[in-house]
DNA sequence: GTCTATACTTGGATAGAC
DNA sequence: GTCTATCCAAGTATAGAC
């Protein structure tokens, strides 16, 4: 037992660089020299304890998106309205910003289409959170006029798709102000469209 | 006269053989010595007549890209209403998925964020089709209701975004389909929203 | 302007000692 | 499990002949 902690510590170790230095240099910068030195360990241990680089960006992503997944879940569990719904998703993007998981994520998206054998693994850990988006859509629009407007099914995709794109220009250009705004202006066609339709604010679906 | 079009001719050959590359083989797959072999001329032309690799893949961006800003100027050019515009808006999108368009804009986009130094440029050719879309709205939305709902200075960045997004998502598993329903999507909406809001079909624009 | 040949660099991966 | 030493492939870019 005490050889498997520690094989499995090295592992996590591991697994941290990566993060780190997907964080700091990007997917281009992200070789596994570069993420030994980082950690201050050997390079070969990668290839000992992940096979491959590959495996070990693909575990280091499975890391920092189950983390995510458990906080957004809870964050949204209680959740009713699309209002309520946008500003803590607003809350919880802007913590995906600060801890950099959202730079992981782009510049494992974007570094998959570069990189060979990556993509479909990445996209189908892409799933979840069509799954999440759907989830907290169909309750956010429980009791909204809204909910007749707005096929979830259809529009969960492209939502995420759309997380995803606007996070890869930002980053791409280093401003990220034009994505910040986003969830603004998704909250101002909500309350348009809630005084439009149902009067007031029962429409946008707040109790 | 003769080596100045001589030069050029050559520098054409060289772009048509990247932008082939980059459909065919993807980012990954398009380095100086796969474009040289594609295009049947020798490697060192490349940085003969370009300088640098990144260099001859602006310039390549810049040519299926103009020529695509032009198609879609003069497509959508005495297009009225929201729908009729989601309509031409589908059809040309159908037209950058068979020309190839799209798979060179994404492998660049996705690229550059793992290239160095290519970002930047990348981004600020991506600056006229936020600047289209924005037009088309303006006009899409001139005599509709919706325009009273949509602020669309803020909404034509997020749609660029979209388009990149679902592009990017759809190349990486090779499933294309959730990226064609989109414009449904948005077309059904938009009906629906019509509907509601103006009364039969005038409100969402058509005439 | 175009070719051959090659210098130089980086990076994934492995062999084999400890 | 961890280290050193290396192999090998691929890629950008350039020098220099033609």
């Amino acid at each position: 037992m005490a050889v498997e902690t520690k094989s499995a510590d090295t592992k996590d170790r591991i697994i941290d660089a990566a993060l780190q230095t997907l964080r700091e240099e990007g997917f281009a910068g992200t070789s596994a020299r570069a993420i030994a030195d980082n950690g201050d360990f050997n390079q070969a241990l990668i290839f000992y304890h992940f096979g491959s680089l590959n495996d070990l960006l693909i575990a280091a992503l499975d890391k920092t998106s189950d983390a995510r997944m458990i906080r957004y879940r809870d964050a949204l569990a209680g959740v009713r309205g699309l209002p309520a719904t946008l500003r803590i998703a607003g809350e919880l993007y802007a913590e995906d910003q600060s801890d950099g998981h959202i730079t992981i994520l782009c510049e494992l998206v974007a570094g998959s289409a570069t990189a060979k054998g990556l993509g479909p693994q990445i996209v189908r850990r892409l799933e979840p959170w069509v799954e999440l988006t759907e989830d907290t859509l169909t309750r956010a629009l429980a009791r909204s006029p809204l909910r007749r407007l707005i096929p979830v099914k259809e529009v969960s995709y492209p939502i995420v798709a759309t997380y995803l794109g606007m996070e890869l220009l930002a980053h791409l250009d280093g401003d990220h102000s034009k994505a910040d705004a986003a969830f603004d202006t998704a909250t101002k066609i909500t309350n348009r469209l809630g005084r439009l339709l149902g009067g007031r604010d029962k429409a946008a679906g707040r109790r």
